[in-house]
RNA sequence: GGGCGGUUAGCUCAGCUGGUAGAGCACAUGCCUUACAAGCAUGGGGUCAUAGGUUCGAUCCCUAUACCGCCCA
């Protein structure tokens, strides 16, 4: 074996091999086990948050299969429409053109040519992170399949009179230029102004006073309303008033919606450019009146020296103006929230428009009982709470957009009745009414989450009753990121249940974002962002999927992430090989076979210590793996196969070295078992490695395909366990001593242990040989009693006294200083523990094991004391 | 305005059906001990944000407060 294991020149082939060997398809009569991934973006690239989750999924997918079940991981991707698009108009007018040069065709074919020479640009990407995705299911949301299942999905909801069309303020983004659904709008708090705007009275009477935050609207106001109840304005209701600047006459209104005691109490109301003042205009049937275009500027509905600007720069003039007419009479500071576009955050315009929506609250209630009723489990639970507060307030969902990457509405329209919508599956030829064949298709297209809500179904084949949608749906569990669960699992929820009669999933695994050390959102205009492919070149797949999953505990909270902590998890990688290099060595030495399934049951101590080890590390790893514990899984094969077998077995066994062999084989494979789902490429090299050396019978030739290891139980013995943590102690006590003392550590020394209890007498009788190896003791003397005579250094651990007999040598005031030190140590814990035990209630309320346990271990510091004060008195 | 999460060693984080704290990294010291210097050995380092409360006992439970982050209106 290399020095070193090479990620670059090993895991596009280990790859390779795996998917050649159809490792990543479902096989064999396990209980099925399918998962389906979020889809990135076809257009887009891999960001540090893809391969957070994708590592997940990779995890949770792999540990499923080699423990025998028949797993699917459905790969695939996102058409992506307004982000998509965006990058297309933006390529075109780097070539000095637009989308309508183009014409519709000529866009949509441009944006294919883009998906053919991108699109495998993120599938590449998630092929490096090592994903066991199924190739064979991939899918793709403008696919043909896909594109059945939306309008099925479509025709449907029609049907069932869920979507409808009208007229309603919706979000619309003027750069965009499509609308978007309430959660593509992200608030951002902004501190802006209230400026208070007077209106004459048309009879010369007086004036009312309104306060606003966008004065530009002005224009299309159709009332000024106040509350009923407002005695400030009581005389005004029912009077005219003139817009500022123009001569348009409105009516003064009341409506209880008015809050009294906002800005002056009164508020324009600007029913074509407002949700609230919308939905008051219908009650006061006002009309709603359009003062800009689809991009935001001004049209001919306001004055001619306002037409034509954009609605920022109309706003500045407007100001201006009505300060010189006198008009504004008081401009406050004031915070606000204003909408932005989530894409391209643009400032959202309210704006009345023609557009589809789904009536959600009428196909919700199963949604939100299958969360009741745990049959589906969020991870952690806290986040059901998001998805109750969403669910239980759902408003109909937007889902038509004014672009042209994405799913064209089924809905086509007719001269005869340009309001009646055909609605039909396949594209009519005639109108079903007059016949006619002058039919016109609506231009809209449907929200990119209007087809990603049916991803668990249609990627399995639906609206056809497919083989794999019996097989594998419901799916088992879905790894996201918070951020989605409104767009997304909300919608696969009720959808899912809607169209399947049966949740999607049973479990929502939540994991938090991943942010930068400093605890920013990773973005590539913040400079901060990590590229996982950059990472994984210089550390690894292996490395990069282990930080990551080493940072998922179960609170989800989010996560910072750093190169230091990837080349930690590199490191450990290289551990792991080295030491699988070194228990190749001497197989490549060993003469004859090695079984690997009947592992040996030696009388050898250190055996019998790492095999009950491992036997609790399998025990706990199955315990974090079922759970999705992923940070204790990393910790926990982290410390076992560092701390505990390469740094302590490794050495102890070197002095038994030919029959530790199997043992050592043993052990190394079912770490590579356990460790596979993490780091899959490393672990499958080395597991190769140990089957081509020929010398072992009994390993499959792939590793992905290997079974989890079975459960060793049998294995299980505290009394060795307790009794090498003893010996542990020793020897880290004796290389202590040598320490202080400044030996260097190729010297070896005396060593002598006064042990009194016959138990650990005995271990240490045992244990002999190992403290002299890892100590570097040559002499090694162990004994019931202290001798007092010879010039030592010493320590003390509970009742074992363990000393350096080094005449000359020990500088005596030194060592006073640090036994005095000790015995400080010793007795200030002595007199909390006495305080504790002499407190009556304690002794009382306190359960028996715990005031037995203040009991030992006021006997064990007992005995320390007595020891140190004895060493002490030794040196004088 | 409403809600959620966080505040533990220099940094990143564990720990919490309550019995005075752990890891990795960083740091210090000494080592090329033939698996590994991407390493080995040893060590230092924390009034668990603040103030109250419950309790024999609080990092953990309760109530406030402060600061940080996120979501919704």
């Amino acid at each position: 074996m290399e020095k070193a294991f090479s990620p670059a020149e090993n895991e596009s082939r280990l790859y390779e091999q795996w998917e050649s060997a159809h490792a990543f398809e479902p096989s064999g009569n396990g209980d099925p086990f399918s998962v389906v991934i979020p889809p990135p973006n076809v257009t887009g690239i891999l960001h540090i948050g893809h391969a957070l989750n994708i590592t997940l999924q990779d995890i949770l997918v792999r540990y499923q299969r080699q423990k025998g079940k028949r797993v699917l991981w459905v790969p695939g991707t996102d058409h992506a429409g307004i982000a998509t698009q965006n990058v297309i108009e933006k390529r075109l007018n780097k070539e000095g053109k637009n989308r309508f040069d183009l014409g519709r065709d000529g866009f949509i074919k441009r944006v294919w040519e883009w998906k053919a020479e991108y699109g495998t640009r993120i599938t590449n990407q998630i092929k490096r992170l090592g994903a066991s995705v199924d190739w064979t299911h991939e899918r793709f949301t403008m696919d043909a399949g896909c594109a059945e299942a939306v309008v099925a999905h479509f025709v449907k909801l029609y049907e069932a009179g869920l979507i409808y069309r009208g007229k309603y303020i919706i979000n619309w983004c003027p750069r965009c230029q499509t609308a978007l659904s309430d959660i593509e709008v992200t608030h951002e708090e902004t501190n802006g102004h209230l400026w208070h705007i007077r209106y004459d009275e048309v009879d010369g009477s007086g004036s009312i006073v309104v306060a606003t935050t966008r004065p530009e609207t002005m224009f299309g106001d159709q009332a000024i309303a106040v509350h009923p109840e407002d005695p400030r304005y009581q005389a005004l209701i029912g009077k005219q008033v003139k817009i500022p600047l123009t001569d348009r006459v409105i009516p003064v209104i009341a409506d209880a919606a008015v809050a009294m005691d906002f800005g002056t109490g009164a508020v324009k109301v600007t029913p074509a450019h407002d949700p609230n003042d919308f939905d008051m205009g219908a009650r006061h049937q006002l009309e709603p009146l359009l003062i800009m275009d689809e991009s935001g500027v001004m049209n001919d509905n306001v004055p001619l020296e306002f037409q034509n600007l954009d609605r920022a720069v109309c706003r500045k003039n407007l100001v201006a103006r009505l300060d010189d007419t006198k008009s504004l009479t008081r401009t406050q500071d004031h915070l606000l929230s204003i909408g932005h576009c989530y894409r391209c955050n643009t400032i959202i315009e309210p704006y009345l428009s023609n557009q589809w929506f789904i009536d959600m609250k009428d196909i919700t209630d199963p949604a939100i009982q299958a969360v009741r009723t745990s049959e589906i489990e969020f991870i952690p639970k806290r986040w059901e709470k998001l998805y109750f507060d969403w669910m239980e307030n759902i408003r109909p969902w937007c889902i038509s957009r004014q672009i042209w990457w994405g799913h064209q509405i089924p809905v086509w329209y007719c001269e005869c009745e340009p309001d009646s919508p055909i609605v039909a599956k396949t594209a009519p030829t005639s109108c079903p009414k007059c016949g006619s064949s002058d039919i016109k298709q609506d231009p809209d297209v449907l929200d990119t989450w209007f087809s990603s809500a049916l991803w668990p179904f249609s990627t399995l084949g639906w609206p056809e009753k497919t083989q794999d949608l019996a097989d594998f749906y419901p799916t088992s569990t879905l790894i996201t990121g918070y951020d989605i669960i409104t767009f997304w699992v909300s919608r696969m929820i009720t959808m899912g249940l809607f169209h399947m009669k049966e949740i999607p999933f049973s479990k929502v695994f939540i994991h938090g974002l991943v942010r930068d050390i400093s605890g920013k959102k990773m973005s590539k205009s913040l400079g901060n962002a990590l590229d996982p492919m950059e990472l994984v070149d210089e550390f690894g797949a292996d490395a990069v999927r282990f930080s990551l999953a080493s940072l998922i505990t179960l609170g989800g909270q989010d996560i910072k992430i750093s190169k230091e902590k990837i080349e930690a998890s590199r490191n450990f990688a290289n551990k792991v090989w080295n030491v699988s290099r070194y228990i190749h060595m001497i197989l490549e030495n060993h003469d004859g076979q090695i079984h690997i399934e009947t592992p040996a049951l030696s009388d050898d101590p250190a055996q019998k210590w790492i095999l009950s080890l491992l036997a609790g590390t399998l025990q706990k790893s199955d315990e974090y793996f079922d759970t999705m514990n992923f940070a204790y899984s990393t910790d926990l094969l982290w410390n076992f196969i560092w701390n505990q077998f390469c740094d302590w077995y490794i050495e102890l066994s070197k002095l038994n070295k030919e029959n530790s062999l199997p043992t050592l084989i043993f052990s190394l494979t079912q770490i590579l078992k356990m460790l596979h789902p993490i780091m899959p490429f490393i672990t499958e090299e080395i597991w190769q490695k140990l089957n081509e050396s020929g010398k072992i019978t009994g390993l499959s030739p792939q590793l992905i395909t290997a079974t989890w290891p079975e459960p060793l139980d049998r294995y299980l013995n505290p009394e060795i366990e307790r009794d090498m943590d003893m010996l542990i102690q020793v020897i880290r006590e004796a290389r202590n001593l040598r320490k202080h003392l400044g030996l260097a550590p190729s010297k070896e020394c005396a060593l002598i242990l006064v042990v009194p209890n016959p138990a650990e007498y005995k271990a240490l009788e045992w244990g002999q040989p190992y403290i002299q190896k890892l100590a570097r003791i040559s002499d090694i003397k162990i004994t019931d009693k202290t001798d007092p005579a010879e010039q030592v250094t010493s320590a003390v651990i509970g009742e074992i006294q363990v000393l350096i007999p080094l005449a000359g040598l020990i500088d005596v005031d030194a060592e006073k200083t640090r036994l005095k030190k000790e015995l400080a140590q010793v007795t200030q814990e002595l007199s909390e523990l006495h305080k504790k035990i002499s407190n009556d209630t304690f002794l009382q309320k306190a359960p028996q094991a715990v005031v037995q346990g203040v009991r030992d271990q006021q006997g064990i510091l007992k005995t320390e004391k007595q020891a140190i004060e004895k060493q002490l008195l030794h040196l004088k």
